[in-house]
RNA sequence: GUGGGUAUGGCGCAGUUGGCUAGCGCGCCAGAUUGUGGCUCUGGAGGCCAAGGGUUCGAGUCCCUUUAUCCACC
């Protein structure tokens, strides 16, 4: 399934075989939290901007339409048209950040809809069921995402917990693949490390989740209120605990600099709301470091977002014009940043992947971040 | 030409019976946002209150003149 080509250092390039397709490794995968590229990006507008793998999520599709409805419909790739890899968060996360009114036991969580207000149980077993009904490529294990302020006994206990409902994930998980009706039979289980920022109580839950010998391990609760510095710290002294055979997975983040520097301690996968909602608000990355097109200094500049480039946005129109747009509230404003940043980042992705692959990761992160960091803003 | 109104940061306006470092919205500028509620939030720059003169301890606020502009009427 995961085949590693090459390290540079920590730093891994590899593919990762699914049966939606192959994925190529380091990669950003694009949020679709609704089953939707947020900004009017459409399915069929992905593989024009280079996206490998889409992410969706449980929670949101759990409570509209509802993953019944979905599973009815034939599946997430069905449904919205899509047939390289999707990823869908279990909804942890969501229950932590959205959901009011939550209780945690060791069933599940109790909490209401941010949508309608409605009671809802979720556990580890809940959701890999809806997962199942979503049919994704890899479903993400039940977890719970500890506040990074949480005090070190909270912490132990809640990392504790979401071992137990890990174990409970594969179980549900092998069950659900060998059900008759199963959509995608061949469901992967990535499980999901924790701990914030106590590097002891994420190595031991590291060590006790490499156990289950999963199809790959994500780092979650971190991009969550710490610091850069106690990010990269974390991702120095757990990845190594990590199988080097397997995907590794940072979940939600991050910014350029964040990508570059967690490929070099050794992430694969990453996902992150940035692109799509820095696009949707006028800020837009370029080579040389970010921009805000509501900027009055692009009223009469002729010239595409960044020059050069060769997304839909750029190849077609000018910063004057997407200013305009976005001054006047104009949703194509929004999609032609959402679809350039997205392009950027899938771009970036695969200018690690070649510098991997050609042995010159480190120079090109130097270069790279030279350049975005002290680049004039044009 | 006559009568009346208005002139306050880029734009639109508040500014109480004249009294502390002249406010607000939008705009502008700079930030924040990390397993997404098409948001939201935080800072900042920018006005000698049309010009000139007067009354007063003190005027954006009262008086006079000028200029600009708007609305009626001839």
């Amino acid at each position: 399934m995961y085949q590693l080509l090459k390290q540079e250092g920590r730093a891994k390039r590899a593919v990762f075989e699914t049966v939606h397709g192959t994925v190529q490794t380091p990669v950003f995968m694009n949020v679709g939290t609704v089953a939707a590229i947020k900004g009017a990006v459409a399915t069929t507008d992905l593989k024009e901007i280079g996206t490998q793998i889409e992410l969706s999520n449980t929670y949101h599709l759990h409570v509209r339409p509802g993953d019944d409805k979905v599973k009815a419909l034939g599946g997430l790739h069905r449904f919205m048209n899509w047939d390289r890899p999707i990823l869908t968060d279990s909804g942890g996360f969501q229950v932590f950040s959205l959901a009011k009114l939550r209780k945690i036991k060791e069933e599940g969580v109790t909490f209401q809809s941010h949508i309608d207000g409605r009671k809802i149980f979720m556990g580890p077993e809940q959701s890999m069921q809806i997962q199942s009904n979503l049919a994704s490529t890899i479903a993400m294990a039940f977890d719970e995402c500890p506040s990074s302020r949480a005090d070190r006994s909270y912490v132990q206990q809640s990392v504790d917990r979401t071992t137990r409902w890990l174990v409970r994930c594969k179980a549900e998980m092998d069950r659900l693949n060998s059900l008759e009706d199963t959509i995608n039979p061949h469901q992967m289980l990535f499980g999901i490390n924790q701990g914030a920022v106590f590097d002891d109580i994420r190595i031991e839950h590291a060590k006790q989740i490499r156990e289950l010998d999963l199809d790959g391990y994500a780092v979650g609760g971190l991009a969550v209120g710490e610091t850069h510095e106690e990010m990269y710290h974390v991702l120095e002294e757990v990845v190594p605990y990590l199988p080097v055979d397997k995907p590794v997975y940072l979940m939600g983040v991050g910014t350029p600099l964040n990508i570059l520097e967690a490929v070099e301690r050794g992430v694969d996968f990453f996902d992150c709301v940035y692109p799509s909602r820095n696009g949707r608000h006028g800020h837009v990355y370029t080579a040389d470091g970010k921009r805000n097109m509501f900027n009055a200094k692009y009223e009469l500049d002729d010239r595409p977002i960044e020059e050069g480039c060769g997304c839909p946005a750029c190849r077609n129109y000018s910063r004057a014009y997407i200013r305009h747009l976005l001054k006047a509230g104009e949703m194509l404003g929004m999609r032609l940043c959402v679809l350039h940043n997205l392009y950027f980042y899938n771009h970036l992705m695969e200018q690690i992947r070649n510098a991997l692959d050609e042995g010159r990761f480190a120079d090109f992160k130097t270069n790279w971040i030279d350049r975005y960091t002290q680049g004039g803003k044009v």
